[in-house]
DNA sequence: GTCTATATTCCGATAGAC
DNA sequence: GTCTATCGGAATATAGAC
């Protein structure tokens, strides 16, 4: 008569998937510090006090909105396993893929609020060094001394281009065909991964 | 900018300069949002109204404070007037010079309120353009329809190198010698004003 | 020139009615 | 489950006393 699931959920799954919707895009427009609660809820078409009933806090409901975040160590593999000298395209095309997808709200979410805010910027550091850097880098056997600075380079590029295509929206890299990103950037991130960091590939000097 | 006018300008200049520079290293700190005109005037030991009283709104004292930023009109022809193969490690020393002085302050505070703002985002946007990439690209003799790529190439590079140094803080790059980032990245921003965008200079696939 | 006092607005969060 | 009402605080900005 009642099929109901075991330990029910408080609130209507429907309401909170509204919200935590709402929550994300409001996230991912204006950063952490900027969107309101009162926002986010006029968003999703219900009361303030609602949030705060589903979710708690204002910074328990950003944890929320950014953990359905995709897994690195899901996608990683397919980068990693390959002809090594093109695991640079291949990781910029997984970047744009993953960024170009509605989970990319969530990393635009996080990238935008990490840059007015000491705990979201740590929380991107931290994703970055143990969840993506750390496991491309393993795979890829790296000279140990190397692996922090070809990291951190990788990193600069990768949120420079998130930061220009997702955020400051400088054309025309804001609007470009993904694959002419992976052509442009991909020789860039093959240099910071497996290169000769001092010089150019093509012996340019030598 | 123009230190002379003709009316005498009001309030005591030292005061004002004080302000200022508690303007500037707070609005680097925490942003354009963040940084209130209350922790800016207690930085500077003043009252409060005394900020209104000299710079007016809050968005005037942000555009006073970003405005003492360096001239790239002065800057860039060093670096443009040299051996074009080498342009972009002297791009990239010139960037870090201006960021690592005191005046980069400025340019981190735009750079931090250019995420969670809409208008300092565009401030950001014109800046790069029309101050910093056109005068670069117009210099080298790029094929007008490949510039703009070029040129948000070399924008997302250079900003993402700036996000990892000075907001993000991920090591090494924050802390690294200025040298060492030219010989890293240089070749990457030397690609992207003249380079072959869709391969590698040394010709991988040729 | 400098500061006190305050008007106004918005925030996150909670208590409790329905 | 949803919303009304509200508390306590901090923000920008202004008016005006000294």
């Amino acid at each position: 008569m009642s099929p109901r699931r075991s330990g029910r959920r408080p609130g209507n799954p429907d309401t909170r998937e509204v919200i935590l919707a709402a929550a994300r895009t409001t996230f991912a427009e204006r950063g952490f510090d900027a969107a309101s609660i009162r926002v986010i809820a006029a968003a999703a078409g219900v009361d303030p006090a609602l949030v705060h009933h589903y979710f708690g806090t204002k910074e328990q409901l950003f944890r929320a909105t950014i953990d359905i975040s995709v897994d690195p160590a899901e996608l990683l593999p397919a980068v990693l396993s390959g002809d090594r000298d093109t695991v640079g395209e291949r990781l910029v095309r997984m970047f744009l893929t993953v960024w170009d997808s509605p989970a990319g709200a969530a990393a635009v979410a996080l990238l935008r609020s990490a840059v007015a805010n000491e705990w979201t910027a740590r929380l991107l550091r931290e994703f970055l060094v143990t969840q993506v850097l750390r496991r491309v880098l393993d795979q890829l056997a790296i000279d140990p001394a190397e692996l922090p600075l070809r990291g951190s380079l990788v990193a600069s590029q990768m949120i420079g281009l998130a930061m220009m295509r997702y955020v400051v929206r400088l054309e025309p890299v804001a609007s470009a065909a993904p694959e002419a990103l992976v052509a442009a950037v991909g020789p860039t991130v093959q240099r910071y991964l497996t290169g000769e960091l001092a010089d150019p590939p093509g012996g340019r000097r030598a």
